[in-house]
DNA sequence: CATGAATGAGAGTTCATTCAT
DNA sequence: GATGAATGAACTCTCATTCAT
């Protein structure tokens, strides 16, 4: 849409990507129309259009800005001192923070936009997210058998199951509810099946 | 709608809902207008009101009807003379089965209408269809266990975790797809994991 | 659009091709807007777009409509017991009536609408108004040639040059205006070289 | 709109005139916004407004413009050595030139401006183009029956018939579509009736 | 003078829903 | 019961025009 734009535009671009992330939070993707967020934003009709053409490219940029300022929270998390099962831990404690949080999360949007737009594999979102997740988890779980923290015969397989896991319990937690025990549960069943007990 | 019906009237509602079920697996749950489900079933706009006050009602309607006709699939498969193993593959098979089908299944709309309609708990049928699964899934490893075929220390949690990673690949099936080898090799991982080698 | 049409459906479909053709020899034909013919019908939004999609398939439909009682004039003229003269004068006198009707024309209509769409020659009524207009004028030519009425040594030349004249005339009309003595001592020309004084 | 102005202010609004010109021989007069002037000029929307308040405004100061610049065209062609029939030829040579054109031209335009707007006969382009057309016409036509060239009776409608003539060409170029050959045919049957063959 | 972001009126279009027949 | 024409609310999108900088 806008290609060339001042330091006033980008703030007022930021600003109304911010707004539209959280109608899209509220609201899903589907339902979301260009006036719900010309409303939420507060600005004119024509405002919006000089900004974004659809619905469809402002949820591409608000998922582009996501995926920026999320990338940090896994890396961050590693790079501490601490054992492979502190991590993990930490890591399913954040996981589970967000499946708790349900209705302000971009998920149901996430789940919706993909429903309906066939996305090239490199600009996929959800399996950007999913393949980073495998990854990283790949080479904690290493980590871990490595020094001994956890037992593994299929590393692949196993970072692969978790995050199948966690995408399965994502959609439950959006469709039939997820209480925060099963939550627990669940993730406890994995720990207890990857780390070796003292 | 309707409350009084005549033989014929059923047969009319069953036709609505059979051709509406497909429009549903076509286009989704939010996609589908009245005009849709009018144009597919060749009757006249008012005549679906007849019947039918909003796709909401025609998919709850088709909801209760499917749940009818499936529950035979799964108790099916069980009672059937076979080892555990064999339930478990023929499980995990049909379960593929489902997920390469992709475009002509229910789950895109039936997630749709999750994501929008908080529906109370006996009532809602992704919960059912998963509790139901979970019940299955753990007989089945409990009767795997005493005749010595399988290996499990929490059944219940093994259960729940096999239900979860079947309903990540599900929805992971409709958003980033799902090679076949990729389901083979996590049903494999599964069944690697609680199948006793001799 | 509407495809099938019961007889009521026709005649609403004919009383809003009728005001829709009122309103087009007003305003011309770009600037009539789907609005200014829900208004003149008095009938809701959604309710023209029953019958029709747009503004040029309302023209287009006019245009035809047009051109089936339009045939009759030409044709009916030629049909009288009279001398060639008197027909081209009678001839003349309706393109002056029609060029002297100024606003109540769908001339500057037509003219819109031809500048922007390409149609083909088949069905471009302009094309087809113009060459049933020299066919009958070469008609009339040599008929008269023949009786003694006109000099004539260019038949189709001559039908040709009165077909453009009329033309000429047609558009000059709705930009610079044309007085009626202009039209006469125009046509006057034409009759001039073309019958025979005695 | 702007009333005193610099040298520089001069030539910008020369060239917003010029670039506006091409802009209207692309698409017309009723087609074109103050974006699409904007856009073509790079200059701002605010810019564009200092020196102009509409394209009404824009298109009458080209149409000025232009009769300024194609006057002398006319003219010209006149002041040279030659007979009246070499001075017919060349004129009809030029308006096939500019028959041809289509596109290019400035015709489409002029004709949607004046359909909707009445103008003063003294500042009608239309009416001033037309009518020095038809005195240089019957200036020509005077000289070639005075020194035997051509035979005419009446100069006066001879003029105007064919300033129609190339009038109804310029319409029909534009609507229907003009081909090489019709207007050669068209303008070799005037010369047949006004030149006098040895 | 010049900029270009912002506004808001208005055109196009689609659909759930009603209702006379 | 059944029909399908009709309605009107709600959305999308475009531009002329203004105005603070």
């Amino acid at each position: 849409m806008v290609t060339d734009m001042g330091e006033k535009s980008l703030q007022k671009k930021k600003f109304i990507l911010e707004t539209a992330r959280d109608v899209f939070r509220e609201k899903g993707y589907k339902k979301v129309t260009m006036k719900d967020i010309v409303d939420k934003c507060e600005i004119s009709r024509g405002g919006l259009y000089l900004y974004f053409d659809s619905t469809k490219e402002l949820f591409e940029e608000v998922l582009r800005m996501e995926t920026e300022e999320t990338d940090d929270v896994f890396t961050g998390a590693i790079s501490k001192e601490a054992t492979c099962t502190d991590i993990l831990l930490l890591f399913f404690k954040e996981q589970k923070r967000e499946l708790l949080r349900k209705k302000k999360t971009l998920t149901v949007a996430i789940y919706e936009f993909f429903f309906e737009n066939k996305v090239p594999k490199k600009e996929n979102h959800i399996r950007n997210q999913f393949e980073i997740g495998v990854k990283i988890m790949e080479q904690l779980i290493t980590d871990g058998v490595e020094n001994g923290e956890f037992y593994c015969e299929d590393v692949e397989g196993m970072a692969r199951n978790i995050m199948f896991v966690i995408e399965g319990m994502k959609i439950t937690s959006q469709t039939m509810g997820l209480s925060e025990e099963m939550i627990d549960y669940e993730f406890g069943f994995i720990v207890q099946g990857l780390v070796i007990e003292e």
